[in-house]
RNA sequence: GCCCGGGUGGCGGAAUGGUAGACGCGAUGGACUUAAAAUCCAUUGAGGAUAAAACCUCAUGCGAGUUCGAGUCUCGCCUCGGGCACCA
């Protein structure tokens, strides 16, 4: 008998699978078809870990899967590979960020082949070359022309160590996500992509696609839609009026002040010459402080007077006007109207300046200072004709009212803000802008795209765009007026370049088009997109955006509403003592030393076997022994087995159950039960089994394990692919349920199990369970009650 | 502070409200071997009881509740992990 020698049969079939063109994607004739795609990666220097395979398996058991229900797939793969790590990386080790890709490109490519998974190579991007950017600077164009890119002079995040701007989902926890630095603030003139005109697109589409809850849960409260009123406040003897934000209009009555964000130019106008002083050194300080110490927590209110007044709309109070730091400019309007007595902030400010403090709601109707800060909603107390009320009513009232004198609206507002791309930094498509002295901002010719990033310049980041330095690539001609000009040099985020990575594999290789449209539509939306939860509110919305701007300027027409991703499966992450598994930890396992020593199937089965595959799980080093053991065990059986002509009835019942598990398995996305229930299977199988019936259970562990599921497959005598068969049917009544085990219980407790013929009466089971033990158990006491639950318990229920 | 997700043997983990611990790792004992590895067989939640069994009790983070019956449902906590956070 041959030995099972995995490398060799991986060898094999991996060369098989590649000169029969068996993974590439063809096209759909009246077959329907299955997108299944990974999120990809960067190819950073250190190679893939375990952690990252476990996710490109689970979308290869699917891709296979589905191929073998009859369905056409496309399954690519490519390489998010512009960006700052691979820059930092090729400034440390002194290489041009270009050789440095390229080079980690290639390791990926070998380590991402041992997986075997049915990747269509021929379709293969990489997004830091000319071929693939020149449509992310399309892209670019397309959202310039339509008005969602928008250049402007903003206070930007700063990642001092990066030396480049950062979109607000790039700062995590007041640091750079990339690097940890701490971000400050600088006021740079960047380009936007204007993200918030989807804001409600973006939050209600959610409903109607297929992602994990928790998924859409970090997407909402990341688009953070907030419903109330804008108010106007007439500025005291002024014409001015300012306008404020609030979600709790019922408890204007309370607002005994009002505070600006320091940078609210209104700040200039109203301050009173005799606080010019104070406030403007106020304005210098908080200018100056970082946004991270800015936005401590449990920080001590600060904040000046500005000795202006403004006008309560609702009962013409007048009330003085602050400035303080913990009013945002980038929120609302820069002003809030302040309840002292129903907000936190409010309250602790009021507090350390000595302002007035009412109660206007109160949770029963009665006055009780001593809740203050009171924040939930309640019935409304010193409130003139509105006492009574409860918050919801007074809120639609008293909106009515103050908009019936042109004094509040209702509003919406957003916590997401526009999309920050610009970088200074060297690798990243350019944006296709020149800037002329007589027409001003003008964007490049689609036809003259790409705009090409040169390669012979110095990229080592000086707090300014490195592509300032080469002269060839600034200097240009204006394509309106052919007079000097010059490029934008600032960069594209990366995150411009994988938002719309997976519309390319659908025509990867179009050089007059993203995609063709019949290309797109045959293959988007992407049925299943795989990879972590980490890019819930980065990539993955930015990616729903550029779909549906490009589906809504008719440029793209894939989808209804131009969602990218129906199903959306978030991988749980690898764990190794405890952590997280990453270089920097030091706790990583290198997946081609476990290739090599139990192979590829077994690595396969292992990352599928460590745990649920949404949930994050603990690696166990010697895990992979028992995948192994199992394979080692199907081999033997396969080929030390004289198949017969008929196959016994245990072992048709064992095939049957085992088909119907393992396809409600694979069906949830849960592998790791189907491999158990497997390895069930063959630890119960005789010998008496025909070839074809024991081709059943080779189909069914062939997504998981395709090396050795075509080996034998072939073994048993079949000439085609094992993945050109079809997924096979459970037969329900070759499974055996002649007897079954009725567990006893008396009050609840299990006391005795009776074996019973299926099919058993309930008098007959009810004797049957009254056993010597069970007897015992009832000590002749009453029977009150009696649960039958045919097939599963019966249960005496005693006084 | 708010919003998610977890907590089950020595370990990874199974369990449509119905026999808790499937499947695997590890461990222990045995077979094979000159020996080891590999492989195979057996045992393996804790405690008690027994010559050995039968058997009994306790066990799914803690405490209540609903139910004939709760790992699973409800309420209140503890704890670990993640997200947001002066967003008006």
């Amino acid at each position: 008998m041959k030995k099972y020698e995995p490398a060799k049969i991986r060898d094999k079939w991996q060369k098989i699978w590649e000169e029969t063109g068996a993974h590439k994607a063809k096209e759909a004739k009246n077959r329907p078809k299955f997108y299944c795609l990974d999120m990809f990666p960067y190819p950073s220097g250190a190679g893939l870990h375990v952690g990252h395979w476990r996710g490109y398996v689970l979308s290869d058991v699917i891709a296979r899967y589905q191929k073998l229900h009859g369905k056409s797939i496309l399954h690519p793969m490519g390489y998010d590979a512009f960006g700052l790590p691979a820059e930092n990386a090729a400034i440390k080790s002194n290489r041009h960020p270009k050789e440095f890709t390229l080079k980690a490109i290639e390791r990926f490519r070998e380590q991402l082949k041992q997986i075997g998974a049915m990747y269509d190579w021929s379709r293969e991007i990489n997004s830091s070359e000319p071929q693939y950017y020149k449509w992310t600077q399309w892209i670019f164009l397309q959202l310039y022309n339509a008005g969602l890119a928008y250049r402007k002079k903003a206070p930007v995040n700063w990642c001092g160590s990066c030396q480049t701007g950062l979109a607000n989902e790039q700062v995590v926890g007041g640091e750079c996500e990339r690097c940890q630095t701490k971000v400050t603030k600088k006021e740079l003139t960047q380009w936007f992509f204007k993200i918030t005109k989807y804001a409600e697109k973006l939050l209600n589409n959610l409903t109607k696609l297929d992602w994990p809850e928790r998924t859409k849960i970090l997407q909402t409260n990341w688009i953070g839609k907030s419903e109330g009123a804008l108010l106007k406040f007439k500025v005291d003897q002024t014409d001015l009026e300012i306008e404020v934000f609030t979600t709790r209009i019922d408890t204007l009555f309370g607002s005994t002040f009002m505070v600006l964000a320091p940078e609210n130019k209104v700040v200039q106008a109203i301050t009173h010459p005799k606080y010019i002083d104070e406030v403007q050194n106020y304005i210098e300080k908080t200018k100056n402080e970082s946004d991270v110490y800015r936005e401590k927590e449990h920080r001590k209110k600060t904040g000046v007077f500005t000795g202006a007044y403004a006008i309560n709309p609702i009962n013409s109070k007048k009330i003085p006007i602050w400035i303080s730091d913990y009013v945002l400019m980038g929120y609302g309007t820069g002003a809030v109207m302040c309840v002292p007595g129903h907000d936190k902030r409010d309250f602790d400010f009021a507090k350390k300046f000595n302002l007035e403090i009412t109660q206007v709601i109160s949770p029963n109707g009665k006055k009780d200072e001593n809740i203050l800060p009171y924040l939930d909603n309640g019935v409304l107390i010193n409130s003139g004709k509105y006492n009574g009320l409860k918050s919801a009513v007074a809120k639609n009232t008293m909106i009515k009212d103050l908009n019936s004198v042109n004094s509040a609206e209702f509003q919406t507002n957003f916590r997401l803000r526009d999309w920050l791309i610009s970088r200074q930094r060297y690798w990243g498509a350019p944006i296709p802008i020149v800037y002329c002295d007589m027409c001003g901002e003008v964007p490049v010719d689609e036809k003259d795209l790409p705009v090409l990033l040169p390669e012979n310049i110095e990229f080592k980041p000086k707090g300014d765009s490195p592509l300032k330095q080469s002269k060839e690539f600034v200097n240009t001609k204006c394509p309106k007026c052919g007079t000097k000009a010059m490029r934008e040099t600032d960069t594209m985020d990366t995150f411009v370049d994988s938002s719309w990575y997976f519309l390319r594999f659908t025509d990867p290789q179009n050089l007059h088009e993203l995609s063709s449209s019949k290309n797109i539509n045959t293959w988007m939306p992407v049925d299943l997109y795989i990879g972590g939860i980490e890019h819930a509110t980065m990539h993955l919305l930015y990616a729903r955006f550029i779909s549906m701007a490009l589906h809504d300027l008719k440029i793209l027409g894939f989808d209804k509403d131009g969602e990218p991703f129906k199903k959306l499966f978030n991988i749980g992450l690898i764990y190794l003592h405890g952590a997280k598994m990453s270089k920097s930890k030091g706790n990583v396992i290198n997946p081609d030393e476990l290739v090599e020593k139990y192979s590829s199937d077994a690595l396969r089965g292992y990352e599928m076997f460590v745990g649920p595959n949404d949930q994050d799980s603990e690696w166990q080093v010697s895990g992979i022994v028992g995948i192994y053991r199992f394979l080692e065990k199907v081999w033997q059986y396969s080929l030390s087995t004289e198949f017969k002509n008929s196959t016994s009835r245990e072992n048709l019942s064992i095939i049957n159950f085992t088909i119907k598990k393992v396809t409600q398995d694979i069906e949830n996305f849960r592998i790791n039960t189907a491999i158990a229930s497997l390895m069930s299977a063959f630890n119960h199988l005789d010998n008496k089994i025909s070839k074809k019936d024991y081709g059943l259970i080779i189909q069914i562990l062939s997504p998981i394990f395709p090396h050795i599921a075509e080996e034998i497959w072939q073994e048993l005598g079949n000439h085609k692919s094992v993945f050109e068969s079809y997924w096979p049917v459970s037969d329900k009544s070759k499974v055996i349920l002649d007897n079954i085990n009725l567990a006893v219980q008396v009050n609840g407790k299990l006391k005795d199990i009776i074996l019973v013929t299926n099919n058993i009466d309930e008098e007959s089971a009810k004797n049957a369970a009254l056993t010597e033990k069970v007897k015992s158990a009832i000590n002749n006491k009453n029977i009150y009650n009696i649960i039958y639950i045919p097939g599963k318990i019966i249960n005496f229920v005693l006084k």
